[in-house]
DNA sequence: GATGAATGAGTGTTCATTCAT
DNA sequence: CATGAATGAACACTCATTCAT
């Protein structure tokens, strides 16, 4: 309303940056715990040992906190997500992906989960989302367009459509999986189906030397 | 919820049916437009054109006509998906299988939008969906069974497994495509792309008498 | 609104006293029950096994009926509270007449409850009970002016104002002991208590011939 | 009864205790005004002169804001019965503790009232009387033990019985004077009957040196 | 910058009573 | 008379955000 310094602007002090470390990380949390919608802004602050009113000193609302903290596990995700593409069989770089993607979706189920939820009802956060599934999807897309320049997955496969939908597969798997059924035991087994079914849907030799 | 065991349910009249079945095609469409959390039960009377309290003649809470809505929804999705077993060749079965989906997916795509939202939060509803899904996987499995004992499918794959991960891949394709997307041109391609990695991903010859 | 038959009026067919009746029974086991502000008409006749409607032929409301039941009680309390007044001694009667007022506290111990919660807010009603009372409490004076005119209780006492006092500690103590209480064991001793206090309160001679 | 632990309690600054002391201070005016169950929180906050939410900010309900009002009232009636035992004789404390009680009776009248309509449905609030009332009981039940050791009591008195019901004869007759009739002149006489007839029920000598 | 009190619009649900059939 | 559907005002409680100290 004014020119002074909106809220939720970054804090100067030395101080104020660990105040403001201590909500995201309790926002996180509490999150976690109890879901956006009901997460109260009053059990963010408790959690992080602040005043409840110190919260809109650094963020202009709840769902801007949540933002900064999906924007944290997406970033996590994605450094994590990178795999050297010189090296191993196609095959292989499929099934890595596939495992460093694993490696990160249990490392933030339950953050996933609440992800999942907000991405229902918040139009910014989709698109938050689709930017980053686009990205990657790219990734994987120019990946299967160079395999077909190599002969290694057949000339009519759609490589945006492919990686897309293999995309969803494994997400979606891992979602029901480790989300909705609470890690059941027995992963092994959903890994190895996903990693197979990725590498036959595209065609690719599974083992150096196949046809 | 009410400890009086009040009706709130079933109508003893024609009267009392119409006005119920009015109710419920209103509520559909008001969580369609709105989402469920911002449906308001005023919402629902307005549309229907009942007073207010005529609701909770009917519907114990707002959360129960939705259930309602939904269970109506799943059975529709059901009942279109069933493909005769007998007929043309497996691939054409995955084919038309996917298809009816799609069908059934584009018919009540909104719905399903808001279905995928309560599903986030709520227990009692994952849990219905747990068992429609369970069910559906259920069919998919003993069918790749039965290709493997015919050798059509190779035996290193897991029937269940492999079922759950094409759903996933399906269902998953569709929400985003249809729903996230808001059914995006070129959707002859999703859909083809979604046969073609289905039937390689298990193997299945694509056409009578291929190997 | 017209000139029609009122609501509540006396039902004019066999039938219709008949279901009034049945009404007016239920009623009274669900005000018991579950308290005057607790119960729901719907409650009384889903008891009465009569539709819902047809309350509101016979009474004008929920009110209405309450009075009633009431209005029955009093007189079910007073008509056994008529003790001869010609027989023994004046102590022997102050002990009978406490002994039946019990009896009929006991008889319609829950409803007791229900009448001194509905006095608490009802004006009309309070209306009503103190009638009541004024009607027990001048029976009691004229006795005890009586008993002063033989020389039997003092003459310093004031007989309307004693009367309405013991009546009170009668009453009052039975209401602790039966209704809020429950219905201890010891009973006995209570009602002893209240007779020998009642009699030497009045300075009444407790046995024949005693001064 | 939220499950969120929420603090709705206790003030941490000097304004907030100002503003719950405001609100109990309103609340105790309207609820003798109007009665608990048409007392709407609206009017606490009206009449308090803050805003609606302030009210939960210090209490959790309705109900809560009025068990702490009795609580207080209890608390004062208590502090100002206490009457010397020593000193004079045994019927003027009896005298005494009477007028006692009336003095709190008449200062808190029309909170007694609702007190009493409160009792008739809230279990919680009931405990809460009994307990006051029994301690206030076994006060009067020692006295009277004594009195029976130092022969001024008949041994054929059951102390504890007799103090409830002289309390219960005291209690009622000041509610049904003071409340249900509001306060009608001659009150002198009431107390003076209360006053003889408790010492006459007790045996007691009403004068020094009479037997 | 930190604190915690103040604000008040918003909502699901209840239920006595009325009315159409 | 009987039936049960229709009505809608009423109310306690929540909670994100703002503000005074």
């Amino acid at each position: 309303m004014g020119s002074d310094g909106e809220p939720g602007g970054q804090p100067l002090t030395e101080r104020g940056a660990r105040t403001r470390e201590r909500l995201l990380a309790a926002a996180r949390e509490v999150f976690e715990e109890r879901g956006f919608p009901e997460t109260r802004v009053a059990h963010i602050t408790r959690h992080a040992g602040v005043a409840y009113g110190s919260f809109y000193t650094y963020f202009p609302s709840k769902e801007a906190v949540f933002l900064e903290v999906a924007d944290r596990l997406f970033e996590d995700m994605t450094r994590h997500a990178l795999v050297p593409s010189a090296g191993p069989s196609p095959a292989d770089r499929v099934r890595r992906a596939n495992r460093a993607y694993y490696e990160g979706y249990l490392r933030n189920a339950k953050m996933m989960a609440i992800i999942e939820q907000v991405a229902t009802f918040n139009e910014e956060f989709q698109e938050l989302r689709r930017k980053h599934r686009a990205a990657q999807v790219g990734r994987s897309a120019r990946a299967i367009t160079r395999w077909q320049r190599e002969g290694l997955v057949p000339p009519d496969v759609d490589p945006e459509m492919a990686a897309r939908v293999l995309a969803a597969m494994v997400d979606h798997s891992l979602y029901l999986w480790l989300v909705q059924s609470h890690d059941p035991p027995g992963t092994e087994r959903l890994l190895d189906t996903l990693d197979m079914l990725s590498v036959r849907a595209l065609g690719l030799p599974s083992q150096l030397g196949e046809p």
